[in-house]
DNA sequence: ATTATTTATGTAAGTACTTACGTAAATAAT
DNA sequence: ATTATTTACGTAAGTACTTACATAAATAAT
């Protein structure tokens, strides 16, 4: 099922729009001569004689102009009355008309109905809720929702991370992160011939043929690799994809080569190949998130440790 | 202050558009192609592969239109397909395409940060809040806040009173009504002559000189009068104002007032008076509840015992 | 005393939905 | 087999707000 928590705001929507239109219906039924949705606005003049906009507009957690338009309204169907302040000639004061009073009070048994319905209704499920429901409204004002969310990506510095295209000055960290990785993995084995011509000479036999290299910067420095080389108009190779030690666990991997068949994609590349090792777990199940299928490939054998070779389908 | 149980549901309004707007900025800060709103969609589409419209709309307790929409603003920012069903023609599957699956992938630390947030917010405040505003969806869909509130109603008669205007048929209903408590009241002093002309002729002395009679019907029975009386064009006399035994205590006296106030609103009236007696505490604070203010006056005894005379000013 | 800032309102336009209505395809009823 | 009803969308228009912007009056700062 769908997790609930991010969506416990279209909840409390939907929860609150079922309210408002039963109510609403309450009124139409007693054929009151204002729309349903000014009763809030009524409810606060009845009981403060004469309040000007600004007021209700923060008793109802409202904005003005939504009040300006009520008022409006409630107005022209002469149920109040607009009286612009003596003392502070800005202040637009409204206040019941005698219409009003008495439409009011015909409705105040329905008014009162709907009171202890509502309730009722809420105490049979948790005698709580109305108060904690208040704190929400209190905690999650401000903004502290997307604060809480921003501390928490920058505390995993997912929200620093950027990634950005091949540049000559970077060329240096492209040949030591990648040797890193190589070393850790493959020591024994040593630096093949093919990796030493793609890490000496990434603009010649990346850049220049068509492919791309992107770095994935965090505080200024690069942290990870990721190379597309180009094969031919419809097939790109995902290699040298590297993240320091330092800086793993923080889906630079994925941001990267999400960025790497993103650029695929936009060259109209069809099939998106990489070779890896078995060793690497979790590349390799990266790769498999990613939506790369492990495919058998006998012909192409091109370094010895690459065990594994893998296929992404973007003609979809 | 307020009373805010019946502004319940604007409360929950706003707490929804302060979480909704507050993930609409996060997103916008992480420059996603398409429009916040359409996030529930993806989440949706993220988990079940290919989804028809009516079921995404289900899911999220929307209207299909809704879907629609966003499909279609899905759809030109190139996140999700629309393909027929080849077994019902009628049937719009939704899926996301690759540039969709990528984007969303993108997003997953960001969409994880807002669960995350969400629950604890949630949880500092009450662990049973998810679970006790899941309940309140059920529980107050299907109008049921609304046939409660119209039981409630119904159970004291207060939906059912109609006010209606004088009509030839009601003439013994008036005249039986006022003597029923001008007995209970004033036994001892017997019905006066001004009392008697009222009661014995009503169209002659009250309607034929521009007043009004209004009856309460309660299951077609007239249970309680209350008639406005013309004296000049300015003033009118609220009299003979009675409701029977049985079916007092349900606000009809409030409601024929009203409806008599109304009427010489209508009439242009400045002043409605009335005389009444001390014994009547009950009416004398319903008087004062809609507004009339107790006057002396020395002049106009016409009633031994109308030792009270009211006025309602009517000119605002 | 002037100037800058804030406040209180008003207006226009946008947003995210809804209701109302129409149509074609599928299903049920006769 | 026809006809009636239901279902699944699609479109148009309405609703209840919002944000963004403008303006005059009040207050604060220089």
């Amino acid at each position: 099922m769908l997790d609930t928590d991010i969506l416990f705001g279209v909840k409390l929507k939907k929860i609150s729009e079922s309210i408002t239109s039963q109510i609403a219906k309450l009124l139409i039924k007693q054929n009151v001569e204002f729309e349903p949705r000014a009763l809030p606005v009524l409810l606060v003049l009845k009981e403060k004689e004469s309040v000007n906009i600004n007021e209700i507009a923060e008793i109802l957690g409202m904005t003005h102009p939504a009040i300006v338009q009520i008022a409006n309204h409630l107005n022209k169907v002469g149920f109040i009355k607009h009286n612009k302040s003596t003392i502070d000639k800005r202040i637009t004061l409204l206040e019941l008309t005698e219409k009003g009073t008495r439409n009011l009070t015909l409705l105040e048994p329905l008014i009162v109905g709907i009171q202890n319905t509502v309730k009722s209704i809420i105490n049979e499920i948790d005698s709580n809720l109305i108060y904690s429901i208040s704190k929400l409204g209190k905690a999650i004002g401000n903004n502290i929702l997307m604060n809480r969310v921003l501390d928490e990506l920058r505390q995993k510095d997912l929200a620093e991370i950027t990634i950005v295209p091949f540049k000559r000055k970077y060329k240096s960290d492209f040949k030591l992160i990648n040797r890193e990785w190589l070393k850790k993995y493959f020591e024994d084995e040593g630096l093949e011939k093919e990796d030493e011509r793609f890490l000496n000479n990434p603009e010649k036999e990346i850049i220049n043929k068509g492919g791309e290299i992107f770095f994935a910067i965090l505080n200024n420095k690069v942290v990870g690799t990721c190379a597309v080389i180009k094969i031919d108009d419809f097939s790109f190779e995902l290699a040298k994809m590297g993240v320091t030690e330092k800086a793993q666990g923080k889906q630079i991997g994925k941001k990267l080569a999400l960025t790497a068949i993103g650029y695929a994609v936009d060259k109209g590349v069809v099939k998106l190949k990489l070779y890896t090792s078995e060793k690497l777990v979790a590349a390799i199940n990266l790769y498999k998130n990613l939506g790369f299928k492990e495919k058998v490939k006998k012909d192409d054998r091109r370094y010895e440790r690459a065990l594994i070779y893998m296929e992404l389908d973007l003609s979809g």
